[in-house]
DNA sequence: ACAAATACCTGTAAGC
DNA sequence: TGCTTACAGGTATTTG
């Protein structure tokens, strides 16, 4: 699933190929992608005719940054995909919003669940209002000082609190079982009750499996739905020590891997070496 | 006031 | 074989 460090990805591809290029046609196929705009034609006529001038991120959101002033913000959802493919190529399947520029191949939206969703905005001083209840950055913003604020800021548990986009954004629940895995806290664990030398071990491990997600361009689950922006797979899920592993031994202990449902959610850890 | 559950979606896979 | 059901989960909203 697109997560920060999928997100990240695509973010350094898609500056790579795409900066300094312009949008000369923007095409709106499936209007769910664009819903917070009353109408597509408000997306297309604020992106057709500018020039990519930036891509950034924040969390989970990809930020693409236009001459004029206007910002295109793409989030991806569970299953969205923003893939670079030659003009003349037929639309695939669920292919909602697709960019033409003026040299070079289309960036087109596609997303088969439509959890995902783009849209046109207008940042103040960098910043999108429409995003400005995100926490911290992990990667972008590293902050120790900010993860003890996050953690005492309202009692709660450190998985929650881990995928909550207020407190720190970009991780989802693939990487919160990795994260917690590597800090040998588990998932139901008071976020009140942590020493500060396990606060420590959380904040290392939550910046070292990112960086170590970033530098294997991200994971990709048995159904390959997570692809970067050349459609190829992630390298991180074969890094990946606990999340849908259920029943497998511990790779630090040896002890079963649980699988815990809530909410329709799964969360995997081990119970013997996560305390 | 908070946590937990549910709605929104569709492709895939498992079960009968 | 063909149908139904479960599952994946980010975010917003509702329920307990």
């Amino acid at each position: 699933m697109p997560e920060l460090a999928e997100v990240e990805t695509i973010r350094r591809d898609v500056a790579a190929l795409y900066a300094g290029r312009a949008i000369t046609g923007v095409e709106v196929h499936g209007v769910r992608s664009v819903r917070r705009h009353a109408v597509p034609g408000e997306f297309i006529s604020r992106v057709a005719g500018r020039r990519l001038v930036a891509a950034r991120r924040r969390g989970k959101y990809l930020l693409l940054d236009l001459d004029g002033g206007d910002t295109v913000v793409a989030h991806l959802g569970m299953s969205g995909q923003l893939l670079t493919a030659d003009p003349g190529q037929p639309l695939a399947r669920h292919t909602h919003v697709r960019l033409a520029f003026d040299t070079g191949p289309d960036l087109r939206f596609v997303d088969p669940r439509t959890f995902g969703q783009m849209w046109v905005t207008r940042p103040e001083q960098g910043a999108i209002p429409e995003l400005s209840h995100l926490g911290f950055d992990p990667l972008e913003d590293p902050d120790a000082a900010d993860l003890v604020a996050a953690l005492t800021r309202r009692p709660t548990r450190l998985k929650p609190l881990l995928m909550d986009q207020s407190r720190v954004a970009g991780i989802g629940n693939m990487y919160a079982d990795e994260i917690l895995f590597a800090a040998r806290l588990r998932p139901d664990r008071p976020a009140a009750s942590l020493s500060a030398t396990e606060t420590r071990r959380l904040y290392r491990a939550m910046v070292s499996v990112l960086t170590d997600a970033v530098a294997h361009r991200g994971s990709s689950l048995a159904d390959e739905q997570y692809r970067d922006l050349y459609g190829r797979v992630g390298e991180y899920q074969k890094k990946h020590k606990v999340y849908a592993r259920g029943g497998q031994p511990c790779p630090r202990c040896r002890a079963e891997i649980t699988r815990v449902r809530t909410g329709g959610r799964s969360s995997f850890y081990c119970t013997s070496c996560q305390t």
